[in-house]
DNA sequence: ATAAATGTTCAGATTATCTGAACAGAGGCG
DNA sequence: CGCCTCTGTTCAGATAATCTGAACATTTAT
């Protein structure tokens, strides 16, 4: 059977006046080049080229030729049709998250919306939650995984889990002997690191705990850095658990108000893009399934 | 990419309304047809049916189908384009041949020609001369190889080699012991069994010997199974010992006479068509060439 | 005449594809 | 409502297609 290699490889070798110089412009050896070129002659069943070194062409190969490029042409141009046809019914979602998300449930909802829908483009934002805010509001992404500190009239909100945030030293660390929530009293002279989810919840007892640690993380990474590096311990939203090496223990607290609700916002008033909200449905169904897994606490 | 068989197999299951049936109706299993169709919904990034059972088409679906099966029946039209135009552009052949030559210079000469030229329908029948001639005269074939007893006008006849008849026998026979060309003299009492050849050559030596064996064999094989078998001896064609089992012995014969010259025959003021003129000198190679390993003379 | 370059062939390796069995849902029937 | 059948999917192993790299043959250029 007559095969779009074959036909593709005669092409090059024509326009390109040989065996090898086909081979370089179809990525492949010479040697390919002629079977392949070999069997399309066996299909065809004449040779393609009046002489061994492929230079004229027979009278069977100017036809064939012919043939041959519009076949290549109209086969080109329905792949491009059914590929864009269906990126364009799909859209696009532009997205931004909360890093502790953007490693744990957005994966495995983009990862189950692409089974169900098709590989549409996603752009995926993992910076802090006053970021993903001024994001949304300058329509740099449609929405937005964080948490929502003050409500604002421009953005909806919707509540998708609460998330509690656990103390997080190294395994060396002699806290992690102990059993049960760990109270703020045990925290003191460890040496807290400052971050932006911590602090933005504005409890007295952490601004008491790190006023002589001087150390601000700017970013979860770099924060679990300081803390395997020895500089201290910090308090983390507990999905950061799994952006983490083995090296650190996420312990919890037996406060239960040092705890956040991340959501998701967008504009108000704006219609979403079909993609995107196929996309936050997905979110919506994991975040109820991994409840346990991730464990935190749904709605 | 996006592949042919892809898209066959998805136009299949469409028109047969289920994996299963489509499977039946190209020749595969359900499981290749399944993994092919995954395959190609990861190619166009969206999947092409709404529901698993395969029964109703997505959105992306319908236009897919359009377009593959607008390409594959551009496709079919295409391929049939290029090998009807080659095997018209070479034309086809009808060649009708002794025994002995269709089984020895012809298969190679038909084995190089297809090499060179490309695959046209060459039809060959293995007939006696006194057939060949009258399948020529009659227009059956266009040419065929065999012996010309005596000129005729409607004819054309063009000599390929001499080739000398020898005494065959079986491995057993005294006669085998004997160093050098037989003699007629030595022939005598081995119960000859005529056949077309060596009647053909009209020698009184011949029906002297055969006058008290009553035994004719109406074609080459017969007659080489019936020496087998120890019914006889028999003087054939060299070239026929290509053709026997290695039970068998031919030895040569000093009359240089009991011989023949095999050419080719066509219908006087006939041309000939391409294919058959491009087969036609690959035989006079042959002829040439070959002459040493079969052991006769050329021209 | 020799050297450089090209196309072909072959064996072995690699990759793609197919198969058969086990599995998981959906739909029909009593 | 539960069971059974029918369908499609998945997986591992088998099979077939294709590719590569080296050796070779042939042609062209110097």
């Amino acid at each position: 059977m007559i095969s779009l290699t074959g036909l593709r490889s005669f092409v090059a070798v024509v326009e390109t006046g040989g065996v090898r110089a086909a081979a370089d412009q179809i990525h492949r050896t010479p040697s390919a080049v002629s079977m392949t070129l070999k069997q399309l002659e066996l299909d065809i069943g004449a040779p393609l080229f009046e002489s061994e070194r492929k230079s004229t062409l027979s009278d069977v190969g100017r036809a064939v030729l012919e043939e041959a490029r519009g076949m290549l042409a109209h086969y080109e141009r329905a792949c491009a049709a059914m590929t864009t046809f269906a990126a364009d019914r799909l859209g696009r979602c532009d997205i931004a998250s909360v890093p502790s998300v953007a490693v744990t449930l957005l994966p495995r909802a983009i990862a189950r919306v692409r089974q169900a829908e098709g590989l549409f483009d996603i752009h995926v934002r993992d910076i802090d939650s006053s970021a993903i805010i001024e994001a949304v509001e300058n329509g740099v992404v449609e929405v937005g995984l964080c948490v929502l500190a003050n409500k604002r009239p421009e953005l909806t909100f919707e509540a998708l889990f609460r998330e509690p945030l656990d103390f997080v030293c190294r395994v060396d660390h002699p806290l992690t002997m102990k059993k049960g929530p760990l109270k703020w009293a045990q925290l003191e002279g460890c040496g807290l690191i400052l971050n932006g989810s911590v602090s933005a919840l504005g409890l007295p007892e952490v601004s008491k705990l790190a006023a002589n640690s001087k150390l601000i993380a700017s970013n979860v990474n770099s924060n679990l850095a300081m803390v395997e590096a020895g500089l201290g311990v910090t308090i983390l939203p507990r999905l950061c658990r799994w952006q983490c090496s083995d090296q650190l223990r996420f312990l919890p607290l037996a406060d239960a108000g040092v705890s956040r609700t991340v959501g998701w916002i967008a504009r108000e008033g704006r219609a979403l893009q079909p993609a995107t909200m196929k996309l936050l449905n997905c979110i919506r169904e994991l975040t109820r399934e991994c409840a346990k897994e991730f464990d935190y606490a749904a709605v």
